[in-house]
Order: C-alpha cells, then structure tokens, then sequence
DNA sequence: AAGAGTTTGAAACATGCGTATGACTCTGTC
DNA sequence: GACAGAGTCATACGCATGTTTCAAACTCTT
C-alpha cells in the first residue's frame, strides 16, 4: 500500500532499528496516555531519533499508531484462539466447561504479565473500544469477530443446549469482566487502597462466576 | 473553593443561561468526543456565546469539565444506592437475588433511554474509567465506592453465606458486564452487523447469567 | 437618568501540534 | 575519488489550541 520504506533492511543488525524503537516507545506512550496526548515529539524524544523519522519512516502519526496496532493484533488473536482450540480437543473424550473457560481467562491475561512483550495492549485495547483511531472494522473483523466465532462454537460444542444468541451474549460478559476488572485494578491500585486481589484469585472468580452463569442461561437445567 | 460567577442569578429566567447552556453542550460533545478531541470553541460555537465565556463562568477548560461531571454525579449515585434499597426491603419478607439484580441493572441501564436528560453520561462514565481527567478519587470516592458498598451490603443481606471479597468481586463482574454490553452493542450498531439485542434481551440475559455467577460463588452449594 | 456591576464581544497572545524541507553524514559501488 | 541512496538532523511552516485582554453592551439599583 505505502512506500515508505518501512523495514528495508534485515533485522540483523546488533542494535535495535529507529523503525522498531519507534513501533515499541509509540506502544508505550500511546497505551499510557492516549493517542491524542501523546505528540509525535514525545515518540521521538523518547525513542533517541529525530521527529522526522515518523513521517519518514510511516507517513505520519496515524499510520504510525495504525502499524503498531497491527503488529501484533494478529498474534494475539491467533493466540487466543489456538487457546480456545486446544481447550476444546485437549482430552480427547469430554472437554469441560470450566477448562474452556480457565483456558481463554489465562490466555486472555497473560499480556498482563510484568515481561510480557505485549502488557502495554490490554490498555490500548481499552482505550480503542471507548475511543477508536482506528477505523472500526480492523479491530472488529480481525479480533472480536474472529475470537467471538471461536468461542462461541467451542461453547456450544461443549453445552450444546445452549442457543446461539445467548452464547455470544456469554461471550460478552466474560469479556466484559475482564476488561472491567483489570481497570479496577488498576484504579484501587492507583490510590492507597487496602483491597486488592492477587491475580490467582481474579481468574478464579471469574471462573467460577462465569460457569455458574453460563450454566443459568440453559433452557432448563440440566448436568 | 473558586470564586468564579457560577449560577449567580436565579434560573427564574425563560431564556437557558449561558452557563447552563456551556454545561449541557460541553455534556454532549466531551462524551461524543473525549476530553481533549473537544475544543473550547467547538464548545462555546454550540452553545452560541463567546469563547471568553467559558474563562469567565469556569475559570478554564478544565473546571468546566469538572464542574459538568458533578452535576450529574451525585443524582445518579443517590438513584441508583436508592434501588438497591428498595429492591432489599420492598416486600419486607425475603427479597430475591434476582429481584435486586434486576433493580440494579434497570436502573444502571436507564440513563441510555434516549429521552433521558443524562443519556451522555454513560458514554462519558467510560472514557472517565479508561482515561481520567479527573482526581481519580472523585470518581472513586462519591460513585464506585458508595455504590459499592451498598449493593455489597444488600447482597450479603440477601445471601448471607457469601464473604464479602467474593460479593466485591460480584460487583465489578456485574458492571463490567454492564459497561461492555452496551459499548459492544454501539460498535456493532456502528458497523452495519446483523446481530442486535434490545434493552429487554440485554437486562434478561444479564440478569440469568449474574443471578448464576452469584450462587456459583457460595462457599458450598446451597438454594 | 446615572452609574456600578455584570456579562458579552472581537481580537490577540503564547504555546504546542503535525508535517515539510533541505542540508548533512554515512555506507557501499563503480 | 565520485557518485547514489538511505537515514538523520535542525529548523521552519501553518494551524489549532487554551487563555487573556479590554472595551462595549447590558442589567439592575438608586
């Protein structure tokens, strides 16, 4: 699509592009403060090179916050659903609710982790649902969709009385409770507050809420 | 605290007053667009006066955003610890787990009503949470917590073998259900996508799927 | 009617923004 | 050694921003 020249040359080199440190700072302080709070000056002052290296390298600021959104939107999303994937037909016979859910809820957080390469997306992914740069299909066709569609079908292969609707409707509150109590999380953690939970506890509560209220939306009740 | 004019005059007048006017303007367009994505002057050109005005009544861009966001803050916070209470002692015997969801939900979901004078405010309750221009302790203080602690209280009161981290973490489950519901619904009304759900769908299925992540968060299972 | 106090108005200010330009350095090729 | 091209740099342009200024217009009391 654009020529610019993007990355020309082989990542051979011993220290790191201008290219990848601008993809990586640009990650950072986008995930931090936003797309509109963050300059291009302060992309480039953090990142050692000089501000024309963003229009250089990627034509301007959009296509710069574009391509780092993109870098590992796909990673990530095949991620989760290779988690979903293997939950599914890991033990061959009877694949369980809870281990569907313990699987996706451990997958869907592992960003989270302090060295994760990607713990600055969870935030930027909050912060493109409520206010989007992009436009809206890329995140939508190639995150939410897809993992949805995943999902969705491995839960309906495990509860197969469960209606289609009412799944993807699951889908979207567990999704909902993720998103949400990371953001707590982080706000109690911001001030000096007493209560806290370990992460441990976070999923296990969202296991077991998230399989008693999958289990609810059964016609009737049933194992 | 500040000694700016505010709403010296009494509001006996027919004609809205400038003041009133840059608070509801300001409302709208911050929860279409996000605190910095909205001018001073996009502002002051909507409510049809000078930009001075903004200076002269709030003292700057920031006051005025703040000074919006109470306006409405302690309304909603009184409304919504109200139906909590309510759906607790309202048949004076037994009150339901699911009568008190659903109370809470209902109200929490009134204010998208599209005739509802506060039908911004979710939107901008969202992007507050993700991307806070307030002293987060605003927000904390005189909304989720209170909030919080009264719905907690009656939980307990209504289930009683429940702890109280686990109801705490009842909470944010329910509304991070809430807040993605309805921002989801949005991004796929947006787009031009198939799948809807209406208001009644939405609090049905909200309301089934909390009611069973509560029980599955007692101790040991019990009615 | 006069004058004090309040509210509006147009214009300007300083700052920060994204982007563009042209010269410079470095490296590899002929 | 000359050349070409990629990358980097300081700098500048045009524009939008929040805020300020100060005079004009209005409102109300006396």
């Amino acid at each position: 699509m654009d020529s610019y020249p993007k990355v020309v040359s082989q990542p051979s080199e011993g220290r790191m592009q201008t290219c990848d440190r601008l993809l990586d700072v640009s990650e950072r302080l986008f995930a931090e403060r936003g797309f509109r709070a963050t300059s291009v000056r302060d992309i480039t002052s953090e990142a050692r090179c000089n501000i024309a290296a963003v229009n250089y390298y990627f034509g301007g600021k959009d296509n710069l916050y574009r391509e780092m959104f993109r870098r590992r939107l796909r990673a990530l999303r095949e991620e989760r659903i290779e988690s979903i994937r293997r939950a599914v037909d890991q033990d061959g016979a009877t694949p369980s609710l809870e281990g569907l859910l313990r699987a996706f809820i451990t997958t869907f957080l592992r960003p989270l982790a302090d060295e994760s390469a990607d713990r600055f997306y969870f935030q930027l992914i909050s912060r493109e649902l409520v206010d989007p740069h992009l436009s809206p299909d890329i995140f939508l066709a190639e995150m939410i969709e897809p993992v949805q569609n995943a999902w969705t079908h491995a839960l309906r292969a495990v509860m197969p009385d469960l209606d289609e609707r009412s799944a993807r409707l699951c889908f979207h509150a567990l999704v909902g409770q993720l998103l949400h109590v990371v953001k707590v999380q982080k706000l109690l953690g911001s001030q000096g507050q007493k209560e806290q939970w370990s992460a441990q506890e976070l999923v296990e509560h969202i296991v077991r809420f998230s399989v008693g209220g999958i289990r609810a939306c059964l016609p009737a009740s049933c194992p």
